[in-house]
DNA sequence: GTGAGTGCAAATCTTTTGCATGTTT
DNA sequence: AAACATGCAAAAGATTTGCACTCAC
């Protein structure tokens, strides 16, 4: 992969920005500072970081595709109230991949579980 | 939520079909036999019957939402090849959500898994 | 009769693509 | 020079929305 100026740029931006961001979220903050920046190319590169394992994305329901920098194995939590997207750092599940392929035959290299519920702010709050 | 003729098609025909179908594949089955059933139609109403629960909408990457008619848990394969969605009728695993709960102080109460990898059409197949 | 549901078309949102131009190797 | 990357604007795909009309209750 060739070094291009705006490839250092939009891996410095999302490093300096939440986890799960947005092509369109990196893309403003990009466009601050770089207005010439284009966003077709902050879409190609946000795909081809994935591609290349320097990013990892992240689908959830109703939502813009995400991509995650933190690269380890780890799950996540959405609130049903306030869509607010949450690290799970538990310690993975190390041997379900094992089991599956065992079970079904798939020829399994990973696995992404999300869970669902509220958090524990939304909790607190009376809506 | 009234009954109406166009729910009842609706359901009926996503019943016909794979799991895991598409709102746009079920416009489309539909409308041959109906073709005056618009699609927004389509959309609205299984948007509402995954907020009622008769069906589970499933996002996966790159993809538009599917609706699962398979009500009971379980979790879902796809092949990084083929595309293909596979149901994974594993025993779910039955405490992780209370674990979350407890290592983390979210109020859980679902969980999601999608397992990746080559299936065995594909790793039979040299592309 | 009233409010919920529908059909249609237009609008929106996210992402992709064609193409001429500019940059890296 | 050759291959690849970018910017722009247009296209595409999926989904939502406004609105007048219709139907279920």
């Amino acid at each position: 992969m060739r070094s291009t100026l705006q490839r250092e740029i939009i891996l410095n931006t999302i490093r300096k920005m939440h986890h799960h961001a947005t092509a369109e979220e990196v893309y403003a903050a990009i466009h601050q500072q770089h207005p010439t920046i284009s966003k077709a190319t902050v879409y190609r590169n946000l795909q081809r970081f994935a591609q290349q394992g320097e990013l990892v994305p992240l689908q959830l329901e109703g939502d813009a595709t995400r991509y995650d920098r933190r690269l380890f194995q780890h799950y996540h939590f959405v609130c049903r109230a306030c869509n607010a997207i949450y690290d799970v750092d538990m310690a993975p599940l190390a041997d379900i991949n094992q089991q599956v392929q065992e079970q079904f035959g798939f020829s399994v290299d990973q696995h992404d579980i999300v869970f669902k519920g509220i958090c524990p702010t939304c909790a607190k709050t009376p809506d």
